[in-house]
DNA sequence: GTCTATAGATTGATAGAC
DNA sequence: GTCTATCAATCTATAGAC
């Protein structure tokens, strides 16, 4: 019963700062105090306990970022008016950040959430896109809702140029690997959603696309 | 002789697609059409040929870079004016993109470099990180100065964020992996420089930092 | 320079005692 | 549920013939 939470503990420690393939189930279960066997006996296999990691934090996050951005899409169509493309970035990511009762686990987790994206392990990219696909389509629709005027295309691709700020702002923020980058810089969490929500904003609304489309 | 650009073509190839990890010296090596041995003979170890892949192309890449960032900082300075944020951004950014004359080893090549940055394999992250420094420093160090007002933390910050779109843009561009999320969008780089110059610029310069800092 | 063969270490997974 | 012991595969690297 704690062995298991032990182990995905552990894991999801080596997981974010190491990577999928670099992390050993030795390196896994020495962490976690239990014997090797164990992950076999309690997950099956090595992806198994990955796709465990990912479940266990990731389908109550999503569930909240879903609840937020519902609530401003409900809220934006009865008063009849565009959703704000600020508030939609908000509900989208402030929550990866953390919850407010700062957990032990959650800046190693939001570590392995910014692969998502940008990881080019298969089998990493593959489970954690799984896992993401829900929320993003949405917040791409509510992006397309809030932002007329803006080609698919454009639209597509300002999303995505967001979503590479937005995961680099979370390893930077929970990876203590980056620490030589980071300067002294102790800029909360607070202060740094606030400036990549302004950012990506500022962005998202630029209208100067060149003509020469 | 061309037994080492064999090696080092492949290995590109590969490491781009399925990370510097999971690309075995064997798979390396087979796709090359050469002797496992030779890896060793001609590099010394896996990690000095990784250092190789990189070198071989970041050092001519990066001479471009310096180049266009210093004429625009010179024509600035000439006229006692603030260099332009989106030439800055253009000057950095464009020459990862690829050459006029696309070679074939580019798109692999561009979606390795963008590893630099989110890649957290440590390995990876570390030699790629040596070859880039010089150029971000100098980047960084004209965007303080193209963006009067903004304390060091938010240039900081607003330079991760761009280079988090920046990454992302490169490897959706280059990378046949990511082709499930392109859609049917078959934007070419000259657009998508432009969407991420322009998106970026945006970003840039927001001035909407809100007061509670 | 290129090859075969193999050393030596590490990996994920499992059989079987307790 | 937990352990030891081990298998079979894979890895990087190297020795030595050609």
């Amino acid at each position: 019963m704690d062995t298991k939470q032990e182990i995905l503990n552990a894991a999801e420690v080596l997981f974010a700062r190491s990577g999928y393939h670099a992390s050993s189930m030795r390196a896994i279960t020495e962490n976690a105090g239990v014997n090797l066997a164990l992950v076999n006996y309690h997950f099956g296999s090595k992806e198994a306990l990955l796709e465990a990691v990912i479940a266990r934090r990731l389908r109550p996050l999503n569930e909240l970022r879903l609840k937020r951005l519902k609530e401003i899409r409900n809220r934006s169509g009865e008063r009849n008016m565009r959703p704000d493309p600020e508030e939609i970035l908000r509900a989208y990511i402030e929550p990866i950040f953390g919850s407010r009762e700062p957990e032990r686990g959650w800046a190693y987790f939001s570590n392995l959430i910014a692969r998502a994206f940008t990881e080019s392990d298969e089998i990493v990219q593959k489970i954690l896109l799984r896992h993401m696909k829900p929320v993003n389509q949405i917040m791409l629709d509510m992006l397309s809702d809030a932002l007329p005027g803006l080609s698919d295309e454009e639209i597509f691709w300002r999303y995505q140029f967001l979503i590479g700020a937005f995961g680099r702002a979370i390893r930077l923020n929970s990876s203590p690997g980056y620490g030589r980058l980071k300067r002294n810089f102790e800029t909360d969490s607070e202060t740094l959603i606030t400036m990549l929500v302004s950012f990506s904003t500022g962005g998202m609304k630029t209208t100067g696309i060149p003509a020469q489309r």
